[in-house]
RNA sequence: UGGGGUAUCGCCAAGCGGUAAGGCACUUGGUUUUGGUCCAAGCAUUCGGGGGUUCGAAUCCCUCUACCCCAUCCA
């Protein structure tokens, strides 16, 4: 039953088994021109996860190759988010400007062998030159330029001869290439500008496709995994270790998709705009998607880390609903934090028949999280409880305080509304109640059923604390930036109530407030004087719920309506085939449509049935499984002829073996290009077709899967298929597997 | 429009020719001094659509459709 891997993992294993790698070497190779968000927190735990896995290292490298936008501060901020997440990167911080000497001598290398040349267009005329996407590009004349021209202009460039955008470098590949990462890539600009690591020391950069794969290369990476959007850059990453003939192990790329979650942005752009734009309060607010955000929030790295592997990794676009990371969160947090009690927005309380005050001993841990550790409660005759815990005409269902319903006060008494009283305006300002001395937490006797217990504070010895109450940045799924704010993302109550043990004590730096939410000591505004809680998130609600109106519409939204395309016209030497096909040699119409419509396959089919007179079976194949191996394959680079696979069919005619048998045998035949007379024979594929041997081995996976036999019988005939598989499998594919299904029926009947 | 990708439940996601995993969300019911947790049950006769091959197809073949990425001297 082991856990199925993502395909990042099974890639590395396979290289490990082939013996391609000895050490896994990955990287987590960000750009310092931002804060990290939640998507680097999935690439950080891909990165350094896989690393860990298999035994490996995985290195911090700051991709720092444009010194425009680059600044030590993200350094400092990207180490932290690494740092927190639980993670050592091997041997130091590593950074692509360490390699520029390196990477320079590469460039040098590639103009040497004619495969890089100074361009000197400006930038107008390049991305002219670079024709479209239907169109081919066409080369620069400055690609005409002798390789010593080229030499010497290029350490001109280096020593800062030029001004930015005069020259550039670029490789010579192709100006025609479907891929138009491939039009001639550019290597490296001028740029006279300061490096916040390397000084003024250079004046050409890098670009990323040059800097990276070097880089992942001098490092000795082994697998360098990014995103999706990096899968046309591929081409190029290949291209430069090729052309540069650098000796193994050399790196590969691999790309999987990026996260995102709705209702917030994942981008650096509208990331730095929210902080630009004073949205928020930095790259740290609590708001923002951002490792520091999270921090501040009071997430644990464990619950991101978490929420990583939920989420899985896979080459599909996918948006992750937020109520998954909410999860994680709640799921980490439930099993850890004290639980205390805090009232948001107090209404007084009065128990009439209580003098006096006592402390009650409560414990911070609920009977289900085994941690021990308890409080003293300050309890007397006048306490405050939430607003909405108390209701005069409460609806139906609601089992709080109302003025015929008791509650219980959670750790202390039961009490009852005997009076409201309320303002002028009609506003509640307070409930005079009533306690019962016998019905304390424990010790009750009282026999008095209530239906919930609430969170109170004592108004004596209450702390006012601030409360910051979070909700998700954005009020859209699909937020396109700051028109999309939620207007009440940020909730401050400046007075919140809470059981004076939390600030005296502090028994912990996140807490459960009650029946609330989980919330965290603000690391930043938290002083003795004015403690601050962040909301890190609430409590599932399945009250709330059935209050409310679902605010998530299911929406019906009719399915949508599948058009079906014009399907391109057959030439008229291909209505000929096509008709040939059908109307002499009686195949079916897809048959034949395929056949005909694909040259080498019709030429291949031809053949074959110049061999054996079978044309149908001849089609089958010929249209299923040469159409396979012909997809990336010409036919002259086929290990098989139309020869073979006419004697495959004639086995397959004469009942030697089975089709299953026969998909098997084609296999083998395309990996070696032995004859399929030589395969059957070697392996001893031919059929078993004789009840007699048949039925002693069904008789015994029928008394070896009672359960599955019952449900068969129940009415559930998709296992007549598990049943047959099993034979199969037991026979080596070599039972014939009409005559199994046909006494497989027969027995289970 | 050329090229490169991707489509399995409301949202993620396993699955690689033989019984459609799992998590989140949702819906019931039970436990509970948190309307929390926990527990039990229920959630895809069907895998983007249509054909074909096969005893058997989410998996193989053909075809159509939808969405994403590429024409920064960004990464």
């Amino acid at each position: 039953m082991g856990k199925s891997k993502d395909f990042l993992r099974r890639i590395v294993e396979e290289d490990l088994r082939s013996g391609k790698y000895r050490e896994i070497v990955t990287r987590f190779p960000p750009e310092p021109n931002g804060f990290p968000h939640i998507g680097h927190a999935k690439s950080i735990s891909i990165n350094f996860g896989i690393a860990k896995d298999y035994d490996g290292r995985c290195h911090l490298r700051m991709d720092d190759t444009n010194p425009t936008t680059e600044d030590t501060r993200y350094v400092e901020a990207l180490k932290d988010a690494v740092k927190w997440l639980g993670f050592e990167w091997d041997n130091g911080i590593r950074h692509t400007s360490d390699y520029f000497p390196r990477l320079y001598e590469y460039a040098v290398e590639l103009i040497k062998m004619g495969k890089a040349y100074v361009d000197s267009l400006n930038e107008e005329e390049i991305r002219e030159y670079r024709g479209t996407v239907t169109s081919a590009g066409k080369r620069s004349k400055y690609a005409q330029r002798s390789i010593e021209e080229n030499l010497d202009l290029f350490e001109r460039m280096k020593k800062g001869e030029f001004e930015e955008g005069e020259h550039i470098l670029r490789a010579r590949i192709d100006m025609a290439s479907p891929n138009m990462k491939m039009r001639d890539p550019l290597l490296y600009r001028i740029r006279h500008t300061h490096h916040y690591r390397a000084g003024n020391e250079w004046a050409i950069y890098p670009m990323y496709d040059f800097g990276h794969c070097l880089s992942d290369y001098i490092e000795g990476v082994t697998h360098s995994i990014c995103t999706l959007e990096f899968e046309n850059n591929r081409d190029i990453y290949n291209w430069v270790i090729d052309t540069l003939g650098l000796p193994p192990p050399r790196p590969y790329q691999h790309e999987f998709a990026r996260l995102n979650i709705n209702y917030t942005v994942m981008s650096k752009r509208k990331l730095l705009e929210l902080v630009e734009n004073g949205v928020v309060s930095g790259w740290d607010d609590p708001r923002m998607p951002t490792i520091a955000g999270y921090k501040r929030r009071g997430y644990t790295p464990e619950s991101i880390l978490n929420f990583c592997e939920q989420v899985g990794i896979a080459k599909a676009n996918s948006v992750v609903d937020v109520s998954q990371l909410e999860f994680c969160i709640r799921d980490d947090l439930n099993k850890k934090v004290p639980r205390v009690m805090c009232v948001l927005d107090p209404l007084k309380v009065t128990i009439e028949n209580y003098d006096g005050s006592e402390e009650i001993d409560a414990s911070y841990y609920p009977d289900d999280v085994p941690k021990e550790g308890g409080r003293k409660l300050p309890f007397s005759k006048e306490i405050y409880i939430e607003r909405d815990d108390f209701m005069e005409n409460p609806p139906k269902g609601y089992y709080r305080l109302t003025p015929e319903q008791p509650v219980r006060l959670k750790h202390a008494y039961i009490i009852s509304c005997r009076e409201v009283v309320k303002d002028a305006g009609g506003k509640i300002i307070e409930i005079k109640a009533e306690y019962y001395p016998e019905s304390k937490s424990g010790s009750d006797t009282s026999g008095i059923k209530v239906k919930s217990a609430i969170q109170w504070v004592d108004a004596k010895a209450v702390g006012a604390v601030e409360v910051r109450l979070y909700d998700r940045l954005f009020k859209n799924e699909a937020p396109e930036g700051i028109e999309d704010i939620n207007p009440d993302a940020l909730k401050v109550v400046k007075n919140a109530l809470v059981e004076p043990a939390v600030i005296t004590e502090r028994p912990d730096e996140r807490f459960q407030f009650e029946r609330q939410g989980y919330f965290y000591a603000d690391p930043v505004d938290y002083t003795d004087e004015k403690p601050v809680f962040n909301k890190i998130v609430g409590l599932k609600d399945s009250w709330a719920k059935k209050t409310k109106a679902p605010e998530r519409t299911p929406k019906p939204q009719a399915k949508k309506v599948q058009v079906d395309g014009e399907v391109a016209p057959m030439s008229e030497a291909e209505q000929v085939l096509f008709d040939k096909y059908t109307l002499e040699l009686k195949l079916n119409n897809e048959i034949a449509n395929t056949l005909a419509r694909d040259g080498q396959l019709s030429h291949f089919y031809e053949e074959a049935i110049s061999v054996v007179n079978s044309p149908v079976s001849v089609a089958n194949i010929v249209a299923n499984e040469v159409a396979r191996e012909l997809k990336d394959k010409q036919a002259a680079e086929l290990k098989f002829s139309a020869k073979q696979i006419a004697g495959l069919v004639e086995m397959i005619d004469d009942g030697t073996i089975s089709s299953k048998i026969a998909k098997q045998v084609f296999e083998e035949m395309a990996k070696s290009g032995e004859s399929p007379a030589q395969i059957v024979e070697a392996k001893g594929l031919v059929q078993i077709s004789d009840p007699a041997k048949i039925e002693p081995i069904i008789d015994e996976i029928i008394a070896k899967n009672p359960d599955n036999v019952a449900k068969f019988r129940a009415g559930n005939t998709k296992l007549l298929g598990f049943f047959v598989g099993q034979v199969l499998k037991t026979t080596g594919g070599k039972a014939n597997p009409k005559v199994v299904n046909e006494l497989v029926a027969e027995k289970l009947k």
